[in-house]
DNA sequence: TTGCCAAGTGTCATTCGCTGACATATTCTC
DNA sequence: GAGAATATGTCAGCGAATGACACTTGGCAA
């Protein structure tokens, strides 16, 4: 699983972040034609656009076959995916170092701020910045909206297992999630209408929805603070 | 608009309703092609299942090209969009027709509850229940996840609308509408897991993963209710 | 009625995402 | 080093979607 296997985006649970290294050499080079595929999809997504990038081209560029990148990748989707679940595999795990007492949402809320740097570093990385890049790029944020059922199971999975509930069963990990997964939406449609400052200010954006969150659910919504 | 203009699936706000009737011939030629399409594409989903359906054979069971079909729908999934469009446009009248002094996300679920059979019955009618088809194949299913976020947005502009919040500025509708799918989806899930009793029983299940979302956003999660 | 314009449709060709089948090359194991 | 396992390339093909062009049909006015 995991890295190792190409074309392989099935998420059990509880499967071992742990990769430690590749040991044969076989590995070590799929691991590497992947990371290319990756690095290189999304500088040319970056570079050309979502759509105008043709996975022909991907994979003529690394040097291998189109075929070998549907190896790889399930769809074209799948390598925007791929990068993006690095950021989430992240703030899941922040979120189980939060203190115990706290409210799922608010664990999650809390995680999301004290792991920030974290994951803005971690979306810069090797990666080509893929969470920056959906950021900037309008036809990646369409794409990004299609993933995003993806992204919501598995937060809702991260918070179900933090709390010990069962997500099959329950529906409140779900609901954290979704309520979660909007809040960022919308802060960073916020953060781009504000001509999109540096990321210390789309945290706060974010935080300021997942502020407003419980109210608006439960509440008359008497008026109060838009923008 | 609406049903006159073929490929035409923008939704412009504050577009009227009524269409009243098609006076003239080619008009009234066009909705026929276009519902036949409907028809003819759910029925083909429903008995083939929907990847196993080609655009080329629903073109030609009504008997125009697969060109035409493109001309009245920009995709495959937008004849499935379309059809559930029709019901998300009744609960959103049912939910401009709720008192005021509710709450949206309470405005919300009673107008769910209150039209509910409306809701069905229109789910089953000419369209050739489109809602219930979705709800019945796993492949549609899988389909409706992707169309999600269209559903929702229209949702969060039914709500902005009843209360009279700018949907561009203002996070709740967002946040509101987003429980709420979620709460349908989560319910519709376990009313599956139930083994598809009949639609009082689907009901019953949406009504009870709404009335569980205040909860599960704000509290603690003592370790309340599952199933 | 006649005839013109516009709208709707069919046909053809093409692009692109994606998959199966088979042959070849590379790595692993003994 | 031989043989098994796996990774890759090549080729062929399907289906969704789009553009271009020709043809038919409905709407409308002279």
């Amino acid at each position: 699983m995991l890295v190792g296997a190409p074309a392989d985006l099935a998420k059990g649970p509880s499967m071992s972040t742990a990769s430690p290294e590749p040991t044969g050499l076989r590995e070590r080079k799929k691991a590497h034609t992947r990371r290319t595929l990756m690095d290189t999809a999304l500088r040319l997504f970056h570079e050309n656009g979502y759509p105008e990038t043709t996975t022909e081209e991907i994979a003529a560029t690394v040097g291998v076959s189109q075929r070998t990148f549907f190896r790889y990748f399930p769809s074209k989707e799948a390598v925007l995916l791929s990068a993006v679940e690095d950021v989430d595999e992240l703030l899941a795990s922040a979120l189980l170092e939060r203190p115990g007492h706290e409210s799922p949402f608010t664990a999650l809320r809390n995680a999301m701020r004290d792991h920030w740097e974290q994951l803005a570093h971690a979306s810069l990385h090797q990666r080509g910045d893929a969470a920056n890049l959906i950021a900037t790029s309008p036809d990646l944020a369409e794409a990004n909206v299609r993933i995003d059922p993806s992204r919501r199971a598995r937060l809702a999975g991260a918070v179900a297992e933090r709390t010990g509930v069962d997500a099959e069963t329950d529906p409140r990990p779900w609901i954290t999630a979704a309520v979660f997964h909007t809040c960022l939406g919308l802060g960073h449609r916020q953060w781009v209408r504000e001509g999109r400052p540096g990321q210390e200010r789309l945290l706060a954006c974010f935080l300021r929805q997942l502020d407003l969150a419980p109210e608006a659910v439960a509440s008359d919504w008497p008026d109060a603070g838009t923008t």
